[in-house]
DNA sequence: CTGTTAGCGCTTTCAT
DNA sequence: ATGAAAGCGCTAACAG
């Protein structure tokens, strides 16, 4: 069975080719030390001819780096992890690292053995993004010396003392209740996506949204509450529900974009139109929130600045710094668009509880 | 400076605390060589003692194997390549795989410096979209001994000896020729991304398209075939110039579905209704398809057969076997939807030349 | 400035 | 069945 391996020349290959040893030859491609300028380039030459190439592995083994950093999401076809792998990748590929992708499809079991297989490969560092992990799995892995950066778990899903990099989640849903009510509407429905994994970042984004609307007097009463699965068609389904009852919502707002364009759709299938009927506020921008009709408004998470964040945390680390303890808290914008309009009059025709 | 880094146990350290060599502590570990009742429970409890975990990049010198692959796409954002990258993902891991994402963003310059480093790194395996990638660096590395797999390479692209899986693009777009018309559309569009990598897999599916039509008799003057760039945007505004043509198609042909989608969009805001002015068929089948409205009509790519393939060629690389010298073509499948329709008689007043 | 030496943590003959 | 020893390809002291 023939293998398939051309074999590869060595520091030795080039030293010998170079007539030195393969200590020089390290030293001209680290430059860490200086060397002739006659040997330098009699090494060099030699390079040339072998077409050598350092061997990462070897390195990564007495250097104790990889240059290895992973991700960690649910799935990497939702388009906001995406989003966040490209930026990601390009800013760590600057430094010559690579980025491996993991998915734990939301399972805990499979964020557990992600963790611990990635543990025992050495990565220099992983961003666990939320969902199919647990807190204790990270905490057991930092523990044993893996750099973990979480990232966008609400700051209660985790050890106090973790450091990681958040939106203001709350601020984020206080943002879509100032618009919405800026706009006239007050009975307003939600959606909100519900974890398995304890994760309460879209309870932070609820929150933040009740609260500022309860700052102007206006409830939201648990009828007009509802779980999605975070998913397009569970956006619709808990709009049908939403969108059924009697004294149905002016304004909805769900927290994420998928589900808020499943309302759309549920509320076109309705023969509701979208603004003048109804007004959706999602979470997150993805790109195609400006690409569907009407253009959803959103709140944004600014990705670059999330990146940035996230390898301000990481990158001291690979110098063999400890992690931060920092916790940085990165604010979200409101874009608004088509699918928002000031709410009509004659759909207040019930509200005879309106406070002002 | 304190270090970050708990010093992990190693064999030697098991193997102190079992009160063997470290030989023997890798061979309970390994099972590739019988070792006594007695010091195997010895060892292993040393092992869960000292929470021992193997050092994979210690590993990866000696076996010569890093139990890692690459994906090098274009743009992670793409969904199709997300959704190759998910599937990918999931089937190597059960291998105790870990997948390395690498986008070119289309520069020529960008993938040929992933491949070194890549190369560099001794990776298992790569597997290489088009675009970004040219063909010459990939012949360069994979003689280097790279274990490469181009993917979805028009197979005039590559290497004529080059092994790889491909879609038969061309079948693809002769299935949408034929859809288009079986529904009677006789004057017909295209919009066909160009790409400047010199990648020829969307000329494949027009050409497609085109003869399946030619055998029937039709033609498309040149007017009707326009270029996008692969974009919504592009294929918006490629459509932009076909649909203000005198004599507009009652059909489009996008060889994507982005461009598709945005060819809806253009024909929607010029107060065109889809399908019922105007037919429209995409390629790729994203999962975006079904969740607009219309639903788009495409072409599919079936992805877990695609993944199949590919570990197909690569799998027993990875026990030193040479890469096959096979090229696999995967036939697509035709997913009518809602923005295809049989023509309207009345669009046919010009249509003179109608042969059956 | 360059060579010598000693590992990094592991797998793999080869003795015993 | 276990131990001893060599070596994967590289970096990092330390000599000379």
């Amino acid at each position: 069975m023939e293998t398939n391996a051309p074999k590869r020349p060595t520091l030795a290959d080039v030293a010998r080719e170079a007539g030195v040893t393969h200590a020089t030859v390290s030293n001209v491609i680290s430059g860490r030390v200086h060397v002739a300028e006659a040997t330098r380039t009699r090494v060099e030459a030699a390079i040339a001819a072998l077409g050598y190439e350092p061997n990462l592995v070897a390195r990564s083994l007495v250097s104790r780096r990889t240059m290895l950093l992973a991700l960690i999401v649910p799935r990497i076809t939702n388009p906001f992890y995406a989003e966040v792998a490209l930026e990601l990748e390009g800013r760590v590929a600057e430094h010559e690292y690579h980025l491996v992708i993991c998915n734990t499809r939301n399972e805990p079991a499979e964020g557990r053995s992600q963790l611990q297989r990635l543990s025992r490969r050495w990565i220099d560092g992983a961003i666990v993004m939320p969902g199919g992990v647990d807190a204790a799995d990270v905490d057991a892995v930092s523990r044993r010396g893996l750099v973990v950066v979480p990232c966008l778990w609400a700051e209660e899903a985790r050890q106090p003392a973790m450091p990681g990099v958040d939106l203001d989640f709350a601020a984020g849903g206080a943002l879509a209740a100032t618009h919405l009510l800026g706009l006239g509407h007050r009975r307003l429905g939600m959606i909100v996506e519900s974890r398995p994994d304890g994760c309460i970042a879209h309870v932070r984004r609820v929150d933040g949204f009740r609260a500022a609307l309860a700052q102007s007097g206006v409830e939201i009463p648990p009828t007009r509450e509802v779980t999605g699965d975070g998913t397009l068609d569970g956006g619709r389904a808990a709009a049908e529900l939403l969108l059924r009852q009697p004294n149905r919502p002016t304004a909805i707002f769900a927290t994420n974009d998928l589900m808020a364009l499943g309302v759309i759709e549920a509320a076109l299938d309705q023969g509701l139109p979208v603004p003048a009927a109804l007004s959706v506020v999602g979470f997150d921008d993805i790109p195609l929130a400006r690409h569907v009709r009407p253009r959803l408004t959103s709140v944004a998470m600014p990705r670059a600045e999330l990146v940035t964040s996230i390898l301000h945390l990481l990158l001291p680390t690979l110098g063999g710094q400890r992690l931060a303890r920092e916790r940085v808290l990165i604010p979200p914008s409101l874009v608004p668009r088509d699918s928002t309009a000031r709410v009509k009059n004659g759909s207040h025709r019930k509200a005879v509880d309106m406070s002002g």
